[in-house]
DNA sequence: TGTACATCAGTGAACGCGCGTTCACTGATGTAC
DNA sequence: TGTACATCAGTGAACGCGCGTTCACTGATGTAC
C-alpha cells in the first residue's frame, strides 16, 4: 500500500527526504522556534508555497522532525547493543555511549527532542511509540540479567510502588518495583548528563566529559545491579 | 554609589524591574526565543522604543532574565537550607525540594537557564558566578558531615581524578575526587529529573512525580553518603 | 499504442503580520551657581 | 530661593526585514479506455 510505484512517487519521497534535511540542518543554526519553511525553501531552490505540497504546515514539518530523531536515537540505541551474546553490563554501557554518541554528533535534534519545549507546539500522538524506543532497548537489556543492586535503598513510599507497578506491566518486564524505580533514576541519570554537556552545563567543570561520562556509566551500571567491575567487592 | 537619590532614579529602577517582570510573564507564553521588545512594551502601555532608554538591545534584556533566574534559584535553594543546626541529610534534601519547587514554580524562568541553549545568543561572563550557587549550596551541605558511600564504585579514571582534583580547589572543597564525582553525579540527577519532569518525560512514566522525587533525594543521599534512611542496613 | 482526461508539482503574486533598531523631537526632572 | 542649563524619559514615524499561508495559474506526469 506504500509502495512506491511511479517516478513521480520516487521524486516526492525523494524531495519530502530533502526538506527534511534541509530543515535538520537549519535547526543547526537556529533552533526549532527560528525553523522557516520560506528559509527552507529558498535553500532547495523553490518557492515557499511549493513546500505545502509536502507539508501542510510548519507544525507537520516539526513533528516529522521529532518523529525522525526519536527514530534515529533509538536506531542508535538499538544498534549499539552487541545483543544477547554479550554481558548485560556490557550491553548496557555500550547502549549508553551510544546513546550519548548519536546526541553527540547531532546536538540540535537532540535538543528538538530532550530540550525545552517548543512554546506554542503540541506533540501529537505519532511521537509517542518513537520516543520510547532508547529507553525500551535499556530496559530489554536489563531483562536480560539478574539485576543485584549493590544495596537495598531506602523502602519505596505507596504511590511509587503502584507507578512502578503500571510501568512494569506497560513495558512488560517483570523485575520488582524497586528495580524499576532504579531503571528511571538510571534513565533520569543518563539524559541529564548528556543535556548538561550539550547544554554547556559541564564547561570548565568536567569539560572533555569522556571520562566522566565512561565512569558514570560503570557507576549506573553497579547501581542498576549489574555484576561486573564491582563485583569482586 | 548605586544609591538611588533622585525620583528619577527610583523610577528607573522600578520601571526596569516591570520590564523584567513583564518579559518573564511573557517567557511563559512564547519562550525565550519568542520575547519580544515591542510586546513587552505593548503590555506595559509604551512605545518600543522607549525600552532602548533601560536595555540597550534584546540580547540585555535577555542576559538581565537569565542572572535573575539563576539568583532566584540560588536563592531558593539557599533559603531551603535549613543550616547547620541540623542534619546534613535532612539539609540535603530540603534543598533538593527547594530547588523543585523553584522551578515547578517557574518552569520558563528555569527552561531558560537549563532548557536548550538559545540559538545565536551567548551568555556573557556576568551570568556565571549566579549559576553557581545553587550547586555551591549542595556543596556546602556536603561539606558539612562526613561522607560514608554505601559502596565505592569502580575506581576513577586519571582523567576524571584530575578533574575531580582541580574542582574541589576551584570550590574550596577538601573531600575526595571520589566523593566530588559522586556530588557532580548528583547534581547532574537532580537537574535532569527536574528537566524530564518540566519538559513532559515523566508524563504517563511517573506521573505526579512527588513521590519518585522524594524517593530519589533519598536514594541520592544514600549515594553521596549521608548517614540516615539506609543507615540501619 | 494512442488519445482524452485527471492528478499533481511547482510558480509567482499577494495578504497581513510582527519584529529590532534608529532618529529627531518634546517636555519633564535634576544640578550648578 | 531663583534662574539657566544639562540630562534624561518617553514619543512617533520610519527603515528594512522575514515570516506562514492562500490562491489562481501553468505545465508536466500518470491513468483509463
Amino acid at each position: 500500500m506504500s509502495a512506491i510505484r511511479t517516478a513521480r512517487d520516487r521524486a516526492r519521497a525523494e524531495l519530502t527526504r530533502e526538506i527534511k534535511d534541509t530543515a535538520k540542518r537549519q535547526l543547526t543554526e537556529v533552533g526549532a522556534h527560528g525553523l522557516s519553511l520560506r528559509a527552507v525553501a529558498r535553500e532547495l531552490g523553490m518557492v515557499s508555497s511549493a513546500l505545502y505540497r509536502y507539508f501542510p504546515s510548519r507544525d507537520h514539518l516539526l513533528t516529522a522532525l521529532i518523529v525522525d530523531a526519536y527514530n534515529a536515537l533509538g536506531e542508535a540505541a538499538e544498534t549499539a547493543d552487541p545483543g544477547p551474546g554479550e554481558q548485560p553490563r556490557r550491553r548496557w554501557i555500550a547502549v549508553w555511549h551510544g546513546v550519548r554518541n548519536w546526541a553527540k554528533a547531532h546536538p540540535h535534534e537532540y535538543s528538538l527532542i530532550y530540550g525545552s519545549p517548543v512554546p506554542g507546539y503540541r506533540a501529537p500522538e505519532d511521537t509517542i511509540a518513537p520516543a520510547t524506543r532508547a529507553a525500551l532497548t535499556l530496559v530489554r537489556v536489563a531483562d536480560a540479567g539478574p539485576l543485584k543492586p549493590p544495596y537495598p535503598g531506602p523502602p519505596l513510599p505507596p504511590e511509587l510502588t503502584e507507578q512502578a507497578d503500571a510501568l512494569a506491566a506497560g513495558l512488560g518486564t517483570n523485575h520488582s518495583e524497586a528495580d524499576v524505580t532504579r531503571l528511571l533514576i538510571s534513565w533520569t541519570q543518563l539524559f541529564g548528563a548528556i543535556g548538561f554537556e550539550l547544554f554547556g552545563q559541564y564547561t570548565n567543570v568536567v569539560d572533555p566529559a569522556d571520562a566522566f561520562f565512561g565512569y558514570l556509566a560503570e557507576q549506573m551500571a553497579d547501581f542498576i545491579g549489574f555484576p561486573g567491575h564491582g563485583e569482586s567487592r
